[in-house]
DNA sequence: TGTACATCAGTGAACGCGCGTTCACTGATGTAC
DNA sequence: TGTACATCAGTGAACGCGCGTTCACTGATGTAC
C-alpha cells in the first residue's frame, strides 16, 4: 500500500468507492496511538492522520471532529470489553465460578491493556477534559457494568439486589487494576489472592443483606 | 490588598521584604485550582496569576517552572492527607479499630476533596501527562503509605508481612473513592459498609498468611 | 534630616509551539453517452 | 471503443487559540551616607 518517491514513503490512495476504509484504518490508529497514552488529550489529530500515512484534514472527511472520532474508539473497546467478561465466564455452569472468572477476565484484560483501561475507566466522563462524551448520551461503558451485574445476580440469586453488590465488586476489581497501573513502581502482591478475595467479600455481602 | 483603578481591581504589591507572600498566595491559589480541575493540564500557569490578581510572569519570580508549582502543592496536600489518616486514627488504642477508622478518614478525604484526591492518586505519576515529577525523586506520597503500612502492623502483629496487606487495602480503599469520583452518576451504595468489608477481608487474608 | 542609590516586586509585550479545524484546490477514476 | 464529465479521495496552506516561558523594563521602598 506504500509507494516511495524521492525516498519519502507514500500511501496510495484508495480507489473510488473504497474511501471508507481509511475510516476503519483511522480507527485503528486512534485506538492504538489512545492506548499507549491512556489519555484522548495526548493523541492528536495529527498523530493518528500521520499513523495512517495521510494528512489531518483527511480525517475530517470521515469523523466531524476529534471527539467523535475518540467515541467511537471508546465505543469499541467498551465492546471488546465487555465481550472479554463473557467470554471469560464461559466454560462452566456454576455461578459463583463464572463470576470468580468474569473477575478474572477484568482484571487481567484492564492489566494487559492499560492504557485502554484508563482510557474507559478513568478518563472517560471525567471532568471537563474526558472524551467529551455527550451528557445526556447513554455511557458506552453500560453494557458492561450490566453484564456484570448479571453475573452477579446468577450468583446471589433472586433474595438479594445484585446491582449495588456489583457496584462492590466493580469498585475492588477497579481498586486493584487501577493502582497497578499508576503506581506501576510498587511491590504489588499477584493479583489472584486479592480477586478471590474480593468475590468472597461480594458473596458475604448477599448472604448479610439476604 | 485590593484598590480599584477605573473600576479594575488592582492588588497592591508587596512591601520590599515581603515578596515571599505572594509565593504562599500562589501556591494556594494553585492548590484551589488544581482541586477544581483534578488535573494540572487544566491549570495554566496563567490562571493561578489571575486567581492571585498578578500577571503570569510573576509567577516565574517564585517557581521556577509550573512543574515545580505543581510538583509543591502535590506535597502540601499529600501531606495533608497523611496528616488525616493519622488523625482518623486516634481516639481509641484498639489497633483493629484505628485502622479502621483510618480507612474511613481515606475515603471521606477522598469523596470531599475529590479533584485533590485524583491529583494525588490518578494523575501524578501516570505517564507523560502526571505532574511531571522526577523519575528519580522519591514520590511525595510515600509517607502517607508508609503510614497506612503501620497501621496495619499494629493490627495483624509481627506474624505476617504487613506491606503487602496494606497495598491491598489501599487497593479496595482507591476502588471506593475512584469509581464513586469518575462515576458519580451511577447509584452508589453508601461506603461504610464496603470500607468494612474491605478491613475484614484485610484481617482475614492476615489471618491465612500467619 | 535629606538625598542618592541599590534592591526588590511586579509588569507588558512578545516568542515559538502544537493544537483542532477550515478552505479552496488537485488529480485520479468510474460512468454515461 | 473513445471521450467528456461528475464524483470521489486526499492535500497544502493557513486560521485562531491558549499555552509555558523569556526579556527588558518600571517604579516603589528601604538603606547608607
Amino acid at each position: 500500500m506504500l509507494t516511495y518517491f524521492e525516498g519519502v514513503a507514500m500511501r496510495a490512495r484508495y480507489r473510488k468507492g473504497e474511501g471508507e476504509r481509511l475510516r476503519i484504518e483511522l480507527l485503528e490508529a486512534a485506538s492504538q496511538l489512545l492506548a499507549e497514552a491512556g489519555d484522548p488529550r495526548d493523541v492528536s489529530v495529527r498523530a493518528v492522520a500521520e499513523a495512517v500515512g495521510v494528512t489531518s484534514p483527511s480525517v475530517y472527511r470521515h469523523f466531524p471532529s476529534k471527539q467523535d472520532l475518540v467515541r467511537e474508539v471508546l465505543a469499541l473497546r467498551f465492546g471488546e470489553f465487555r465481550e472479554t467478561l463473557v467470554a471469560g465466564a464461559r466454560g462452566t455452569s456454576d455461578a459463583g465460578e463464572r463470576l470468580l472468572r468474569a473477575c478474572r477476565a477484568y482484571v487481567r484484560l484492564g492489566l494487559a491493556n492499560p492504557g485502554h483501561y484508563r482510557l474507559l475507566f478513568s478518563t472517560a466522563g471525567m471532568g471537563p477534559a474526558g472524551a467529551g462524551l455527550g451528557q445526556g448520551a447513554p455511557h458506552p461503558g453500560a453494557p458492561s457494568l450490566a453484564t456484570l451485574i448479571e453475573l452477579v445476580a446468577d450468583r446471589v440469586g433472586d433474595g438479594v439486589r445484585s446491582s449495588p453488590l456489583a457496584l462492590e465488586l466493580w469498585a475492588s476489581l477497579h481498586g486493584i487494576v487501577d493502582l497497578r497501573i499508576t503506581k506501576p513502581e510498587l511491590d504489588w502482591p499477584p493479583e489472584d489472592d486479592l480477586i478471590q478475595l474480593a468475590v468472597r467479600a461480594s458473596d458475604e455481602a448477599a448472604t448479610n443483606r439476604a
